[in-house]
DNA sequence: TTATAAAATTGACCGGCATCAGTTTTTATT
DNA sequence: AATAAAAACTGATGCCGGTCAATTTTATAA
């Protein structure tokens, strides 16, 4: 039986990280001891690229991007909604700057943990270390599909993409108000605003999906995923 | 002072890791019983996208890819020279297969560790484990870059990369016989090979670079690093 | 409510790069 | 050395999707 792998331009992920559950009782105790919550009001920024790295961050609530920029460009990373990193790859100490931001789309309360307490549970917890390295593991691996989504495949395909995933592990549901605006959809996708545009449009003609305002009703879902899939 | 950060396309390391220096004398000793070089020649598959995952592979000697397809279209992710591992990210329990594949460019060492003996490294030496996530978030972060510049640079920046990171990092020269087809350099920089050709002309014409079979020299290092730049 | 700014939309234009098709050169094989 | 096969090169063509410019709609503030 011969596979074939399919890509997809949206990286968030399935499921919450479970690493917390490798800690012991003095563990989780000192991590609490060492961390705060913060609540991020919408547009905020969570963390700035080349800021010193003071915190991990975990999204408690809420839906952030991480995104990287040169001056010009920028390009989203991934999506991260509740129960997962933000900022993971600063454990490293190769790092002492974050080498991304991330922004909140929508009000998000975000843990802070102390990024050396961190390491420090890295370095003791070998178990909580397997772990990260899981996390960073499909981490790295859905940014990877993406990639390949970026190049390969094409406007439409990517937005299917997009639409999908939002609506399966952002919102449960084919119908959802998407709190993102057209030029965060467009930054999403690797297009300009316009081309959303104009491809929303078109989906809606097609009656792939509805649109009524900030809300989009997914109904051919079959064509999406074909659509998807073709690129 | 205000900071702008330069990515680039290419992705080789820059240094050789270190993670095994983490190892007790036991450690190394184990590691070495299970442990094997073979010796893979040009264009032979290191590993294979959907294989079990058997092994952790690091280049002894030689140049690798690292690449990712879907049945129509390939993606590198990267190029593994000497010192360096071709598929740290299968440590992961995440994964029972390879998510990536991995061909020699020319004839290369490796060293396969049993993958299993390499997981109980991690779990029980937190050291160990910490050298690996930084090598895993180095990874990261580089593929990023490699990301970003694939959305937002054009061709001929992107050709430029390649170049100037062959030189610095692979060849520790100005001058070098590459051994990579046109068709590889293709796949490398994200665009057809006949694109390919029609840069390096370019570059050779404008005295950016001398052609001479498969021989390159860079030239003119200050206009490249000004194209790499700016796109 | 009105004024102002931001976001969304639409149309026109065009450029970068892929694709295709064909030729020449290099490499490999017998 | 002769032949086949692969790689490299060249030119013509076309289209996806970015950019620009202008209008309409929505959101925000006074």
């Amino acid at each position: 039986m011969k596979q074939t792998t399919h890509y997809t331009a949206c990286t968030i992920s399935r499921e919450k990280c479970r690493c917390f559950e490798m800690l012991s009782k003095e563990e989780v105790e000192l991590l609490k001891e060492n961390s705060v919550n913060i609540e991020f009001k919408k547009k905020e920024m969570i963390c700035k690229q080349g800021g010193l790295v003071s915190h991990i961050m975990y999204v408690e609530k809420g839906l952030a991007k991480v995104f990287i920029e040169d001056g010009n460009n920028t390009l989203v990373l991934k999506v991260v909604s509740t129960g997962n990193f933000v900022a993971l790859t600063s454990v490293s100490e190769e790092f002492n700057t974050y080498k991304y931001s991330a922004m909140a789309y929508v009000d998000t309360l975000i843990k802070q943990i102390d990024v050396n307490i961190f390491r420090n549970l890295i370095k003791q917890n070998a178990h909580f270390a397997k772990e990260v390295i899981d996390i960073l593991s499909v981490n790295n691996s859905q940014i990877y599909g993406r990639f390949f989504c970026f190049t390969h495949k094409q406007s439409y395909g990517r937005v299917a993409d997009i639409l999908l995933c939002m609506a399966e592990r952002v919102f449960n549901s084919n119908e959802f108000e998407l709190p993102l605006s057209r030029k965060d959809l467009a930054e999403l996708t690797g297009m300009s605003s316009e081309t959303i545009v104009r491809i929303l449009k078109k989906f809606d003609e097609d009656k792939l999906i509805k649109l009524t305002g900030k809300t989009i009703k997914l109904i051919n879902i079959e064509q999406l995923l074909h659509i998807s899939d073709k690129g």
